[in-house]
DNA sequence: AATGAATGAGTTTTCATTCAT
DNA sequence: TATGAATGAAAACTCATTCAT
């Protein structure tokens, strides 16, 4: 009686017309894309192809290739501050806090080397589209309050030394496990060992907590 | 007292036919082009003309773009070796050996940026270049030996812990300038600093060889 | 009266967005270019330009110069394999049906050397593209059939001989007529004549008929 | 103690300086290089190569690309006048002497492949450079005459026709053997054989003798 | 005579982006 | 919203030829 679409239709049944979720299948196939060959090394119609719809729709979406890159930026960005958001350190004592923290950081990178990959490419533009995305500018990490609140209550229990700065502590924290798997290979290969395996990433996985917990033990003789 | 050629003329001056200086101005050109936009986002024109010769001499003198991106790995692995030959650590107490090797690792990364940003190109490749490069293969590091015998040195002297795996330690060390620096960018973007003034770099090279150092101390109780 | 486009306008006259147009423009431009240059000879540009088309429709339309180089092929055999379809030799008698399969070979290379010029660079290729091509395997060509009919029909009829092979038959009657186009200007040079004259072409024309003909007659004395 | 060439000298003895044998280095690869790739499709650099000389030398000897194409068409002509010399029909009868020569003609371009090649690519430049060298003109083939004498001494005899025009014959008998190794690699894919194998040639071989000295036979009732 | 370096003008191909439907 | 055609600008790489030694 009318044309409304799914009368008794027989058109491959591609769910046409779903803007939602083109626009999502096309950021995940960014994100994926720019992770394996960075901003300049990606190619509009290899992300179109992989989120299996038309070139132009990036266009139509995100207004051009930059545009997405920021778009795929904002989305690993705002994972990491979601579930950084949820790790509730001030529940526990603060080693098993600091404990929490660090694996955390460990974890998020291991099961999202498109981070690193991407974080890497926005440094090269000198972070550009950070700087130019409100969103992220909103996104303030808690990490470092929550360092910081963890550090105090540490040394207030004296279990940890007092006189550790929270943003360098933070920037030791990622860099502790980001150099790990930004550089996998290439110490893979320099050390003939295989590190991408899963023992020896939880070898790292203990040796950086391990050493974090460390290096913020209180100091001998210290009046804390 | 003209400016004719070669009066007596001892500067190197568009010296005609000199092939291995030929070469080497590419291989210049070459680290400072990747370093700046990668493999993928460097044109061989471009380099071609930063070192001021014929574009076609990049492929007489070194083959394509990608056997290029190769020496030019070679040759900042090379550097990097043969300071880490310098550094006689032997020669220094276990504490001081390690805090030279760290300052010098955070030092390197310093006045290197080239070598971050060409790493993280190579691990994007998976390190291709790397293991196709015999003479990459051939500079062993002379690192993890050296962090070996300090450890143990250490242990020995009742000043380190015992129990610490070389190549990890050696990654933290590594690590912890790394991310700094090659996340300086996004890093200072997201705490709205400037973490590339000369100020907070070396807060950060104190922070980073206390951190180690402090990781490093024996555990309390031990009996070493 | 005037010529405003899309007047009550029939012609083709630069109808935008015209895929099979514009396919077909840029497989006669390559046609000829191919023809006149060789495959190695000839420039991606100049068929865009024949074609009156954008050089990169080029890479849009048949992916590259050799895929080009291939469809032009796949089209060249196609109009001979159809030609040669509406010969209806069995209608005929055995020398009258010869003489048209051996006037028509001639005819078609004839008025298409660019035939010619094809199958010489495909053979510099090993018959690499002919190969490639399911859709020229697939054309068989009914000579080889016709000529073994008409051979049979003739020795029947006592006008043939009856120990000729069919395949060499084909290749004789094509190559009477193959090599004098093939050849034409350095037969021409050698001889100091004008071979491409119609006089002479319809000379040699006579000639090969006449001397398949000829070649064909039963042998005396023997028993059909 | 001076340090003259070839004192105590230990280096390669490449016989360096003998300028004859480096033409006919080049000049052989080029003839190799030509009928492989085609004028277009042949490097100076590929041929200066398989010669084993340094590509400069292309242009001491040769002038340029052009000339020495013309130089190895020069070469190939050459050879086949000097066999076509060797031949001394008029010793035989004249079924015989057209035997010989028919089977000349087809074993030349068995045996010299890069005869066809060489051609074909010449005529694809309308025999230009045949045009531009006197050597070629002035190798005048004495096929002609030859057959004109056997075709007169055969219809003599009574066993050839005598309407046969020279040029024509000699035309039909280089093309029966001509088109099969022009055309040999399309037309194996094209019958889904192998033509190129020792049993074909060689029945090609029987076929195009069996074929010429049939055409060539008195026409029956005909008062010669 | 011989060599390797150097060059200018191409040549194929790529790619982000826009157009027409 | 979605599609395939079309485009301009560029990119890697090639190549005949010349230069300096």
């Amino acid at each position: 009686m009318n044309d409304s679409p799914r009368m008794n239709d027989k058109r491959p049944a591609r769910q046409k017309r779903d803007p939602e979720a083109t626009r999502r299948a096309l950021l995940g196939a960014a994100i994926a894309e720019f992770a394996d060959k960075g901003l300049a090394g990606s190619r509009v119609d290899e992300i179109a192809q992989r989120a299996g719809v038309n070139k132009q729709l990036v266009y139509h979406h995100f207004g051009n290739k930059e545009d997405l890159f920021r778009a795929a930026l904002e989305q690993v960005y705002g994972e990491i501050r979601a579930r950084e958001q949820a790790l509730h350190l001030a529940d526990l004592p603060a080693v098993a806090a600091m404990e929490r923290l660090v694996g955390f950081s460990f974890d998020h990178l291991a099961e999202h080397p498109e981070l690193v990959a991407l974080l890497n490419d926005e440094n090269r533009h000198e972070a550009r589209h950070v700087k130019d995305s409100p969103q992220i500018q909103a996104m303030h990490s808690p990490l470092i309050v929550m360092i910081e609140e963890t550090l105090t209550r540490g040394a207030r229990e004296g279990v940890f030394r007092d006189d550790m700065d929270a943003i360098n502590v933070y920037i030791s924290i990622a860099g502790l496990a980001y150099f790990f798997f930004a550089n996998n290979h290439t110490l893979s290969a320099i050390f003939d060992t295989n590190l991408d395996s899963a023992r020896e990433v939880s070898r790292r996985r203990r040796h950086v907590i391990d050493f974090v917990l460390s290096a913020l033990r209180p100091v001998a003789g210290a009046t804390a």
